[in-house]
DNA sequence: GTCTATAATTTGATAGAC
DNA sequence: GTCTATCAAATTATAGAC
């Protein structure tokens, strides 16, 4: 699932290195050594950095939402889309050993280049746009409901993310999976 | 409130730049210049980059486990420290605008000098162990499930910090606000 | 404590050959 | 598409005068 064009790579080391430690923390000589080119090719590919940025938030923000497929699938149990959508971001943690790229983007989010600050947004609109497709597709909520649950859900995540890498516990994610779990079923009532 | 002193003064302004954009979107010129001295004066106060990160941190930290108070002095109701804490983080984000500062470091920790990692490291460990001996002390709750909702919290404020300051929304952030007091309605039992 | 001056390195980016 | 060569600016940090 590698990217095969030398495009791809440079976006696969990128986005790797934005999510370990932030946009400002890598050159685009770093991203030319670990491709194996220099970095005037990077600059070929993408005249500057912030094009890089970028393309990386776009492309990581289509994959997850292609991976989270139609939000109104669920029809019966809401608590089968939450699962899913904590799953999505168990193995985004997990798999790469790295935090949601949009959760460091969205740390950093003060200094970015717009067109990266702007792509970061779009992550979050999406998705809380998916999640509140679900929330209101499987069970009874009101939009105002399943709006302050998508809020919650995404935020937790992101959050949890960030605190299970800092202190390099995974347990900390799965506590907050765990948690988000059971504020689903205090608030939810589902269809069926 | 604001430093008094010249080495005060750089940690506020290194702060401010730090929550905004990151541990590496400033430099000692521009800390420098914001505090109306050169580089070369700055360096004198903190020989290193680091060090000024590391100094920002711990006084960061101690700043908010002090304005936190005795967590053994809830004795009544759980939800008054959850209240209690949630301010704390409303106040951090509204007055300033910025996010709290170990949200930031968090999310960038794969690129942080160790001893600026350490010190984020603590400032989760220390505001669990707040949590935790809060829950504890003003409900009946076992040391297990208020490690567990602890975690959650801060997960949750540290995430809706991000995305309301992100989407530019102080609704996100009350939204998440309002969720944790209803996750811990349906998760806590009150002592009295 | 703060300055000027500067060293040493890194960075984002471009020109032009192949 | 990738390279060599290079630039201009920025960055962390130090030496030494005041």
């Amino acid at each position: 699932m590698e990217g095969n064009t030398k495009r791809e790579e440079i976006l696969d080391v990128a986005e790797a290195m934005i999510r370990n430690a932030g946009f400002n923390a890598f050159s685009t000589r770093d991203v030319a050594s670990a491709v194996g080119i220099k970095s005037a090719s990077v600059h070929y590919h993408f005249p500057t950095k912030a094009d890089i940025g970028a393309a990386v938030t776009e492309r990581y923000t289509d994959r997850f939402l292609k991976q989270l497929g139609d939000p109104g699938r669920f029809k019966g149990d809401p608590r089968e889309a939450v699962a899913l959508y904590v799953n999505l971001f168990r193995e985004t943690l997990v798999r790469d050993d790295k935090l949601c790229l949009c959760a460091v983007l969205g740390a950093e989010i003060g200094g970015l280049p717009l067109e990266v600050g702007g792509h970061t947004r779009t992550f979050f609109d999406r998705n809380l746009a998916w999640l509140k497709k679900a929330l209101t597709a499987s069970s009874k909520m009101s939009a105002a409901e399943a709006n302050a649950l998508a809020v919650h859900i995404l935020a937790a995540l992101e959050g949890g993310m960030i605190l299970s890498k800092a202190l390099d516990k995974e347990k900390i994610f799965e506590n907050v999976a765990t948690m988000l779990k059971r504020l689903c079923e205090a608030v939810v009532a589902p269809r069926r």
